[in-house]
DNA sequence: TCTTGACCTTCCAGTGAGTGGAACCCCTAT
DNA sequence: ATAGGGGTTCCACTCACTGGAAGGTCAAGA
């Protein structure tokens, strides 16, 4: 099969699983013609790596759940690792949008929104004390 | 005032300041010895850069922020539609990071996490159908 | 047989927003 | 004179691709 069937099966664009090829994490065979022929199994782990991009982890993560996906005497415990890392960044990441958003929020509530130059959000980000629920 | 004074009073790294020297957010005069030399109205745009960064915006829309900021002419609706429009892309992050978080707990929590390979993150990911409440 | 068009190949460069490091210059205090 | 703690430039690296150029391959149609 080559590299446009396989993206289409895996749901990747082709460019992205030439560079997966590039760092290892595919390794398919080629053709006499210099095409790459990629057999059922990489099939299988370009989906495997697209879900698990998909759920947000890193490559270097997707390269150990692979590994451990592929080692059947694998512990689970060190595939929960991985997860609950990731998850744990996940948390952590949605924290701190949360305050963006919630102080973004506020802002643009604040904010007029007409032609005239007074904003309470220039008067946030240029925050010279004269800003901040003053007393 | 050096750029070591500089990046303590505005809060940002040295690094980071002549980064944005470079792509021309701050411009800074020279003294005869060569160093930078930042002037307070300098320190006020680094120390808008880091408040506008911390809320997430990019470097562009932290350049037309600046921009609109020294023009005493705006609009505050110009405004405005910057910060709404990130809102939005942070709300949409936020919403993509909630669905990669509820899938990894519902994940994780399903996982024994023992010394014996059956796991069920790795069925999700190499999902050859096996997975999803098998009805 | 020739050509067209859709494939495929490699390699190089760019993204965003810095960060790390090398090699070197400057200034002050001892 | 030298040690240290500044400062300077420039280049490479990060992450996970993506775009594009230049060219090879293949099957179908005129």
């Amino acid at each position: 099969m080559n590299i446009g069937d396989a993206a289409r099966k895996a749901g990747l664009p082709a460019k992205t699983i030439r560079y997966y090829e590039d760092i290892g994490l595919v390794k398919p065979g080629r053709d006499t013609n210099g095409y790459r022929a990629f057999v059922p199994n990489d099939i299988h782990k370009l989906a495997f790596l697209a879900r698990a991009r998909a759920l947000g982890f890193s490559i270097e993560d997707c390269r150990d759940l692979l590994a451990l996906w592929e080692d059947t005497a694998r512990a689970s415990a060190d595939v929960r690792q991985i997860a609950q890392k990731h998850l744990a960044r996940i948390e952590t990441k949605i924290a701190d949008l949360e305050d963006m958003r919630d102080t973004l929020k506020t802002l643009v509530r604040e904010c007029a929104g007409d032609d005239r130059p007074d904003c309470p959000i220039l008067n946030r980000l240029g925050d010279t004390a004269q800003n901040k629920t003053p007393a």
